[in-house]
RNA sequence: GGGCCUAUAGCUCAGCUUGGUUAGAGCGCUUCCCUGAUAAGGAAGAGGUCGAUGGUUCAAGUCCAUCUAGGCCCA
């Protein structure tokens, strides 16, 4: 038994598309979670993406994270289920068949039918739930499609339900009145975090409105009088209530320089009225109210009323920060003014209809979509007098997150829970979560904990989980917790009956409490609240499931990407604490968004998105994978484009694959059978890659159970290239021998970093698994488990004299560079000054001078008359000792006979005059370098030298015409397209006389090296291969 | 206006937790070297006021403060 046949060059998004057959065909992911049965269960919860759209490649990025950690997790030996999930309501589905019915709002859908419209939904769900499968799969991320949740299946609505009635029992399901951010195109009312999706920035007009003061001690004062009040909304002004100061501010009254006597906060008059405006009387706001003024418009009546209606209020959220200090009220359009209007009993008006038009009678805007009044207003002001000051105003206005359109601020019936009344709770909660980044916990999703606001959970819309209140006559409240529920209530058709709408609009039943008919609200909820009810809803719980359910909460691991903050973590964290009285989740990895080449978001407006597929059949989805796991930190907004990833396919990937190549080349040439491996009889560049897999095995395991792909990855990638590019580079000749112990060494090394690598690139892992090792091991790398490590089995010494190996080896390369003797030319010897390299063994020595082409390696030091010593202060070693005087020492230091001052360190100590007192310093307080005087070619780094003795005697001259020989006839053998154990005949010829002498001399070896069977010399009519400096000619021929 | 994050080579990013005197890597560029797996590897070079200012310290890319710019989130 030995290796499949590897090639070198491999087609990565074929071989992953065999992959891919291969685990569907052997079923591998369920024979994972079939081998960890029994081992300790790891709750994986997966964010379900809403199916409205088509996947992108940020959604690769956080289903990558989803998936290493599970994977990495399994091979540790735990049970990790992973349920697939989608998210099934909400306004982006509805919106999107709206758009493909050609419909422009609720009307034309209430026309179509809900029951059509409902159908139309639930296609368009699936249809992307397709799309976003095959992302998935292709991309590896092994989840539990064929057992995935739906938010819209029966069970799950019943789960919802459940959930709602224990927070309504509890009394924090609620209907009030109040103004939230409105979306008039959709019909709606948006809720916070969904609110949070939607800014954008415009222009609006930002108007300074006189409001003439029409009585009052003031007025006599200063007749003509006027407040001067700031808005970003013209169109509010139509309803305009009151004028709000802060009760604590001081205001003016001001002449302007066109003789004007008008009323500003203090602190704003001169941004507001100019410099040379002159204040002429100061009052606390307090004493303003009950000022009366006059309105701009009268075209609304306000209702009979005894409450103040335009006039000075009181207000503490009036701040002098911008505006003028005095700030417009209108009730029915923003949340502080319907609290302050309503407290001083002032009537609501409200001119605009539900679709964010003004109601046809409104004189001059009537019919006006909101915000498009705002220029007519503004030229009406003018016309009047009224407009101070008129400016665009840029800012961020909040917008309707899918259809864009500018939301209004809007007083309207709606069902809320009371989540202000758990924030403590859910603090704590928070308090016992773990995030990833730490920052997120007590930044951004600390301060929306602080911050919180009751979630407006109703929607006025149709496709979503209805609400499940039912109301009667009398007005008595019975919350519905299930299908079953609510087949007691109203007859078992309910209990196999779609809990959508319009169907169950139609079920009624008598009031528990009255016997009066109840009908349902006609209200369904926010949809993340659905996704919030995953952990339970996801099994059907409590109806199913209860055991299941009651092990698999709070799960150990999510992820998403910082949007959900005030997402998906929210809801997960709120919903759970609600009903559960604990959170849902106790790490939490938060990922950065994914920008394009040039920093932006990706977005449909942009044009700048990545379609995930074909970014994956092009590089792999390997490479993504690894790009998003290794490729910068996790947390952080990062940068992708193809010439990054396809950097990741070079560097780290094709490296590993060629290593692979290399061992299957050798091995089967050798007729290696992997099944004969063993760890004995090691040389020292064995063990050290042999504990080098063992410290990798260790650290990636570290790293990943910090959630720190990042660091995990860039030490597989080191280890790889130390693999192939010191270890293979090091070890060739053995393999040509099919060496045992190095075969043996490197199918180790490769084992584990392929097992070590699985988690990150699941395919060519499983590929190369598949050509090294399932012959004797296990069927999949999925399959097994993480290669077990000990620190007994790390030899930091071995790992540090290597280290040193190579620092000298560069030093020696260095030194070749710039003494202008090419490598090939062997050297009598190098100089070497280096603490600890003399102790090196000699293995690790053989290999310096191998690298470096020397004959023998000599000690720089005590050749006193070769040698220049210099030294310099250690200041980390002195610091710590003569703080302040620590400049003075080194001053000595350098200042004193370096030769003496060695001489003396090396012997124990030395003594150093600081400013004429003795001070005992040590050979760790300095840094001796040793240079080789004139005459060397030396190069030096870190206090280490090495030093090339540059003379030639005609034996070393040719050696390096046999080795220029030798690898003329490699290349030509290459060329040639030869295989390695191709054996050959070399005919030679040469006009040089060093040459001839040289091939003659060393003939033999030069054949043996090349494989050649037949040597010989003889004039050549035509060559095939010629080297002009050697005026070397030479025909090959396979035998 | 508030909160958080970021700012290091032409580009992409390490390093900052724990301060130490020549600030690193990769990509790209120039020259050279090595090559019996490699689309690889190595050496040298060009390219840095480590965003700015101030402070702490014997010593600041690293710690502190302020500011500037960008990003994200919220008002």
């Amino acid at each position: 038994m030995t290796y499949r046949d590897v090639p070198a060059k491999i087609d990565l998004s074929a071989m992953e598309h065999e992959v891919l057959d291969f685990w569907a065909d052997n079923d591998i992911f369920h024979k994972s979670l079939e081998r960890t049965r029994d081992g300790e269960p790891w709750i994986f919860f997966e964010g379900p993406p809403t199916a409205n759209g088509m996947p992108g490649t940020h959604h690769v990025e956080a289903r990558v994270f989803k998936d290493i950690f599970p994977r990495y997790r399994t091979m540790k030996g735990y049970h990790v289920p992973r349920k697939a999930g989608w998210d099934c309501h909400g306004l982006p589905v509805e919106l999107a068949v709206e758009k493909e019915l050609g419909f422009s709002g609720k009307q034309d859908i209430e026309k179509f039918g809900i029951a059509q419209f409902n159908d139309k939904c639930r296609e368009s769900v699936l249809r992307h739930v397709g799309e976003f499968s095959n992302m998935t799969q292709r991309m590896g991320y092994w989840v539990d499609m064929d057992q995935a949740y739906w938010t819209m299946d029966a069970s799950y609505v019943d789960s919802v339900w459940w959930s709602l009635k224990r927070i309504f029992d509890k009394g924090l399901l609620v209907q009030d009145h109040r103004v939230s951010p409105y979306c008039p195109r959709c019909g709606t009312g948006l809720s916070d975090h969904e609110l949070a999706q939607g800014y954008e920035d415009v222009v609006d007009a930002s108007v300074y409105v006189r409001f003439p003061v029409t009585g009052g001690p003031l007025l006599e004062q200063f007749p003509g009088l006027a407040l001067v009040v700031w808005t970003t909304t013209p169109w509010t002004l139509v309803s305009n209530t009151a004028a709000a100061v802060h009760p604590e501010l001081e205001y003016v009254v001001a002449r302007t320089s066109a003789g004007e006597v008008l009323m500003v906060a203090a602190d704003l008059r001169e941004a507001v009225l100019g410099e040379d405006s002159v204040v002429v009387h100061s009052v606390i706001g307090r004493d303003l109210e009950g000022t009366p003024y006059q309105r701009p418009f009268t075209w609304i009546e306000f209702p009979q009323t005894d409450a103040p209606v335009n006039t000075v209020l009181l207000a503490d959220f009036v701040t002098a920060q911008d505006g003028t200090g005095i700030v417009h009220e209108a009730p029915a359009f923003g949340a502080d003014d319907l609290t302050l209007c309503r407290s001083y009993g002032l009537p609501v008006v409200n001119p605009v209809r539900a679709d964010g038009t003004f109601m046809p009678e409104v004189q001059e805007v009537g019919g006006l979509f909101f915000k498009s009044a705002d220029p007519v207003i503004v030229g009406l002001l003018e016309e009047r007098g009224l407009l101070f000051r008129h400016l665009p105003y840029e800012h961020a206005y909040p917008h309707c997150w899918r259809c864009h359109t500018a939301l209004i601020y809007y007083a309207q019936p709606s069902w809320y829970i009371r989540t202000t009344a758990i924030k403590d709770q859910l603090i704590a909660q928070n308090e016992a979560t773990n995030w990833f980044p730490e920052t997120i916990k007590w930044g951004r999703y600390g301060d929306w904990l602080n911050n919180n606001v009751d979630w407006a959970l109703s929607r006025n819309r149709f496709w979503g989980t209805p609400l499940p209140i039912w109301r009667c006559e009398e007005g008595h409240l019975t919350c519905v917790g299930g299908r079953r529920e609510l087949a007691a209530l109203a007859g078992d058709e309910a209990l196999t009956m779609d809990p959508h709408r319009p169907y169950v609009d139609d079920v009624t039943f008598p009031c528990p409490t009255c016997s009066q008919t109840a009908t349902r609200v006609p209200e369904v909820i926010d949809c993340w609240f659905d996704s919030g009810a995953m952990p339970f809803a996801q099994l059907g719980y409590p109806e199913s499931n209860k055991e299941l359910f009651e092990k698999s909460y709070p799960a150990d691991f999510i992820c998403e990407a910082i949007d959900q903050t005030r997402g998906w973590f929210y809801t997960l964290m709120a919903i759970g604490t609600l009903v559960f009285d604990e959170s849902s989740y106790k790490n939490v990895l938060c990922l950065g968004h994914i920008l394009d080449e040039d920093g932006r978001k990706m977005s449909k407006h942009l044009g700048n998105v990545l379609e995930p597929i074909a970014l994956m059949d092009e590089h792999g989805a390997d490479a993504v994978r690894w790009f998003m796991l290794a490729g910068g930190s996790p947390w952080q907004a990062r940068r992708v484009g193809h010439t990054t990833i396809a950097e990741v396919v070079r560097k780290t990937l094709l490296t590993y694959w060629n290593t692979v190549a290399f061992q299957s080349l050798y091995a089967r040439a050798g007729n290696w059978d992997p099944a004969t491996a063993s760890l004995t009889n090691l040389t020292d560049l064995d063990r050290w890659a042999v504990s080098q897999a063992t410290r990798l095995a260790r650290d990636v395991d570290n790293a990943l159970e910090q959630f720190d792909t990042q660091r995990a990855g860039r030490l597989i990638a080191d280890y790889v290239d130390d693999l192939s590019n010191w270890y293979v580079r090091r070890s060739r000749r053995r393999f040509w021998d099919a060496d045992n112990a190095a075969l043996s060494t490197l199918h180790h090394c490769l084992k584990v970093v392929t097992q070590v690598m699985a988690p990150f690139t699941p395919f060519i892992t499983e590929r190369v698994w598949q050509d090294l090792f399932a012959g004797n091991d296990v069927a999949s790398v999925h399959l097994t488990s993480w290669p077990e490590w000990n620190d007994a089995g790390i030899d930091d010494t071995l790992r540090d004299q290597v280290e040193l190996t190579r620092r000298i080896v560069e030093l020696g390369r260095a030194a070749r560079a710039t003494s202008g003797v090419k490598t090939r030319q062997p050297l009598g010897r190098a100089l070497v000054a280096a603490s600890g390299w003399d102790q090196l063994p000699e293995g690790l020595q053989a290999q310096i001078r191998d690298e470096v082409n020397v004959e023998s390696l000599e000690s720089l030091s005590g050749t006193d008359e070769l040698v220049d010593v210099s030294l310099k202060a250690n200041f980390k070693a002195l610091g710590a000792r003569f703080a302040a005087r620590t400049p003075l020492v080194a001053q000595s230091i350098s200042a004193a006979d370096a030769r003496e001052l060695v001489t003396s360190l090396r012997q124990g100590s030395a003594v150093v005059i600081v400013e004429g007192a003795p001070e005992t310093i040590t050979i760790d307080d300095v840094v001796i370098t040793e240079m080789p005087r004139e005459g060397w070619t030396v190069a030096s780094a870190d206090g280490e030298s090495l030093a090339l003795d540059l003379t030639l005697t005609p034996d070393l001259i040719g050696q390096g015409i046999a080795r220029d020989a030798t690898r003329l006839i490699q290349d030509a053998r290459k060329t040639s397209g030869f295989d390695i154990s191709d054996r050959i005949t070399v005919t030679w010829f040469s006009g040089s006389y060093e040459t001839v002498e040289a091939l003659t001399k060393h003939g033999e070896s030069i054949a043996t090296e090349v494989l050649a069977t037949q040597w010989s010399q003889s004039p050549i009519a035509e060559a095939t291969f010629f080297d002009e400096d050697l005026d070397l000619s030479i025909v090959i021929s396979k035998n």
